[in-house]
DNA sequence: CCGAAAACCGACTAAGTGGTCGGAAATGAC
DNA sequence: GTCATTTCCGACCACTTAGTCGGTTTTCGG
């Protein structure tokens, strides 16, 4: 009996998919799991036999969410050969996320962030079940100023500030994106980032007059 | 009759206040009126007799978050002449923000940019009657900042770049204070911040060796 | 084609929500 | 003290939600 394990994984991924569709577009309650249903087009009962709990449901899309943005990241980076402008790619591709407003980025960050912080937010007791996900933007970011390092683009004594810096470029980016939706800046968000980015470049390159770190 | 106006606008408040410490611990949905009426020490009809709706409630409990916020931010600020230590007060305070595991703010800080979001969310089409209080605080860094210039302290070529830096600098230090809480790095925020912060002093300081900007 | 096992389903339940409303309590001018 | 007016209240209502469960449909080895 028991169905090919490909048509199971299939169907529990297109729950998945279907419940982030939703939650970052209605926010993780309003999101009803009735409604996940529909959109996946399977019956309610149909999900339990996937997912425990709501909650499991959300950690499932999340980790959907994170992969998928993650992938996108790698696929652009890759046709990028210089670090710097790797760096710069990764800045706007945060932008954009808000530039032509792409609010479902934006909205599944706040979600995560918001669960993640509750007390009896869906995430909060099981950050660890996440950590390795959420890291890996992080993980990229270190890599691409690794590269710039041993290319002697960068100074090489940042190198045991990677982490760090990765770490602070990505919370910028975030609290960038997060101020920016809230205050309807968009138009100014670019260049914010791009006196971020002049800034950075600045202290990082070897050479800064020859890359003025320029965003665009 | 008409009981006396301060009367009335004190169990305002004190609803208000009510409300501010549950949605900041359990998030909008589940800090039921219920539960504000109790806190408050009122019933739950005289609620409806101050605010029209929970949306009302959750923007006045806002409004004293900000004002309670700049408040405190201005009082410490004000017991600081230089503007570099300034400056280096308004990131720390920040950090505090979760150093000492105050979520408090971090939580409300996730709500308001969520219910401003979602597209059914409480602020969505109400942002402009937040404007002004949540640009309070990039008011207080740019003062800091043209302070600073006209002291020559600052370069004076970031004159016309004043509103962009604080702005910057406050989305940033959300973004590290929720990555922090999120990744439970609490201990190395401070780093974190230190190193931005020396960056940016490198950057904006006219005499960047005589104060290196190191945090704390 | 048979039939047991797996997969699927949606009506139902229990719990929790925001908001109402009729009546009780407090107030203060007279 | 009286009593009109304001202020307060919590039981109640209509509605939404996550999760269950008994029965139906699909699957597939033999």
């Amino acid at each position: 009996m028991m169905r090919k394990g490909k048509q199971k994984e299939k169907k529990e991924r297109r729950i998945a998919q279907a419940a982030l569709r939703l939650f970052s577009t209605k926010g993780y309650r309003a999101a009803s799991v009735d409604r996940i249903a529909e959109e996946a087009g399977v019956g309610k009962g149909t999900i339990y036999e996937y997912y425990d709990s709501k909650s499991d449901i959300f950690l499932a899309a999340t980790k959907e969410w994170m992969m998928e943005f993650q992938e996108k990241f790698q696929s652009r980076l890759s046709e990028i050969e210089d670090p710097v402008e790797q760096l710069q790619a990764v800045a706007r591709m945060n932008v954009e996320l808000i530039e032509p407003l792409d609010p479902v980025n934006a909205r599944m960050t706040v979600e995560v962030i918001r669960q993640g912080i509750l007390e009896d937010g869906v995430i909060f007791g099981r950050r660890n079940e996440m950590r390795d996900v959420m890291q890996g933007m992080q993980k990229i970011v270190e890599k691409i100023l690794l590269t710039g390092i041993s290319r002697k683009l960068f100074k090489a004594e940042i190198a045991r500030d990677v982490s760090s810096i990765a770490a602070n470029f990505l919370a910028y980016l975030d609290g960038i994106m997060l101020h920016g939706i809230l205050s309807e800046n968009h138009f100014q968000i670019k260049e914010k980032v791009g006196g971020f980015m002049e800034i950075l470049m600045h202290e990082i390159l070897t050479d800064p007059d020859k890359q003025n770190g320029k965003l665009q």
